[in-house]
DNA sequence: CTTATATGACTGACCAGTCAGTCATTGCAC
DNA sequence: GTGCAATGACTGACTGGTCAGTCATATAAG
C-alpha cells in the first residue's frame, strides 16, 4: 500500500473522484450554502423514486445517491437521515395536493355532481396519473410504523378534505340534489374509491385492468343518488 | 436488511465453504419432513404477528422463533426461507376467507340489501376483529414487491368475489332492487369501503375513530338507492 | 445404535451513517 | 489581471452493527 497519506493506510484513491464538472454552478448570488435547492429537490425525486419502489426498509440510500447522480455522503448534508429524508419525501409531496384541496373550498356552490366530478378527475389526473400515487401506497404501507407521517398526512390532507367534502354535502342536501345524509355523516364515502383505485392499480392492474374513470363514475352515481329519469 | 435483489432469491451460499455434504436431504420446494402441524401453525401464527408489525423487511426471524417458542434453525425446517414464510402465512390467512367467499354464493337469492348487510358483517368480524386485518395491509404494502402474493390473493380472494358479486347484483337489478347497474359493471364499490375501513383503522383510528358499522350501512344507503325520493 | 428433530452460536453479506481528503469557486493582495 | 489562500460542498472508502441462513452438536424417538 502506499502509505504517505494519512487517512487509514489504504489511501488508495483509485479515480481521485474524476467526474469533473459535476459543480451546480449555481446562479449569481450564489447560495453555495448547503442550500442548493435544485439539488436538494434531485435527492428527493431520486428518493421517492426508490422509496416508492422498494419500500422503507428496502430502499438503498445508495440507490437514492446514485440516481440523484450525487455521492451517498451528500445526501447527509442536505437530511439527517434515512428517516428524515423519507418524511421530506412525504412532505414534499403532500404540499401540493393541499393546494388542490384549497381550491375545492372555492367551488362550494357548484352541484355537488359537478364537484365531485371535478374531485374524482384532479385525483385522476395528479395522483394515479403520475408517482404520487405510489406515495400514497407508501404511506399506507409505511404509516403504522411510522405514526409521525402518518399523523402529517392526516392533518394536512385527511382532516381537510373530510369536513369540506361534508359541509359541501350539506350544502347538496338542502339544495336537494342528495336525497340521504349519508355522505354528511361520512365524507369517506368519496375516499374510498381513491384509495381503491391507487391499490388496485399497483397490485392488480397487470391481471385484471380497472377502467378507473368508470369505476369513479359508477361511484358518483350511486352516492348521487341518480334517481333513473323515466321521462320527465 | 436483504435487498431483494442480491440476497434472498439470488443463490449466494455464503457459508458453506464447500460445504462437507450437500444439506441433508433437501426435499425441493417444501421443508424436509418436519411433520408437527401443531408447530407449523405456532410458527405461522408467530409470524403473522411479527410479519404485521413491522412489515416483512424488518421482521426479524428471531422474533418469530422466539414467539413462536422455538429457536431460529427449527423455522427452517418448516419453511425454506422468509420469503416462503411470508408467502405460507398469506396462503394460511387467505383459505378461511374462501371459505366464507364460498358460503356467500349459496345465498344468491336473498335480497341484495340483505346479502350486503351479511357480507359486510363478516367483514367486520373476521377481518377488522381480528389480526387478519394487519395481514390485508401487509398485502398491500408488499404486494408490489411480491407479485406473486398479489396474484395469489387475487386469485383466490379478489377475482372469485367480484363475480359473484356482479352476478347478484344483476338479479337484483332485476328483481328491481337496483336502480342503477352501478354495481354490476363494478363490484369493485364493494370492496372499497372494506379497503377503506381497514387502511384507517391502522392508520388514523388513533387520531379519529371511525365508526365502522355507521360507515359500511351508509355506504350500504347509497348502493342500494334506498329510493326515497321518486321521479317525475 | 440409528434416525428424526431441535438448538443456538456462528458466518458473512449488507447497509446506514461517518469523516478524512479533494477541488471548484471565491475573495483578497498585489 | 494574476497568484494564492481560504472556504465548504462534495466524495466514497470505511466502520460498526444487524440479521438471514448454516451447521456442529444435543436430545428424543424407535
Amino acid at each position: 500500500m502506499d502509505a504517505g497519506k494519512p487517512r487509514s493506510i489504504s489511501a488508495a484513491r483509485p479515480s481521485g473522484r474524476g467526474a469533473p464538472g459535476k459543480r451546480p454552478q449555481e446562479k449569481q448570488g450564489a447560495s453555495r450554502k448547503a442550500g442548493n435547492v435544485e439539488r436538494k429537490q434531485a435527492i428527493l425525486r431520486a428518493a421517492l423514486s426508490v422509496f416508492a419502489e422498494r419500500g422503507f426498509e428496502s430502499a438503498r440510500l445508495d440507490d437514492v445517491a446514485a440516481r440523484a447522480g450525487v455521492a451517498k455522503g451528500t445526501l447527509y448534508l442536505y437530511f439527517d437521515d434515512k428517516e428524515k429524508l423519507f418524511e421530506e419525501v412525504v412532505q414534499s409531496e403532500v404540499s401540493p395536493i393541499l393546494d388542490r384541496i384549497g381550491a375545492l373550498a372555492s367551488a362550494r356552490d357548484m352541484p355537488i355532481e359537478k364537484i365531485l366530478e371535478a374531485l374524482f378527475q384532479v385525483f385522476e389526473k395528479e395522483v394515479l396519473g403520475t408517482e404520487r400515487k405510489h406515495l400514497l401506497r407508501l404511506i399506507i404501507a409505511e404509516g403504522p410504523r411510522f405514526p409521525h407521517i402518518a399523523e402529517l398526512y392526516f392533518r394536512n390532507v385527511i382532516g381537510r378534505a373530510m369536513p369540506l367534502i361534508s359541509r359541501m354535502a350539506a350544502q347538496a342536501v338542502v339544495r336537494g340534489e342528495l336525497q340521504s345524509d349519508a355522505l354528511v355523516r361520512f365524507p369517506q364515502l368519496v375516499g374510498a374509491p381513491l384509495l381503491f383505485a391507487v391499490v388496485w392499480d399497483s397490485m392488480f392492474a397487470r391481471l385484471q385492468p380497472l377502467d378507473v374513470a368508470g369505476f369513479f363514475a359508477a361511484h358518483r352515481e350511486t352516492l348521487v343518488g341518480k334517481m333513473r329519469r323515466t321521462r320527465p
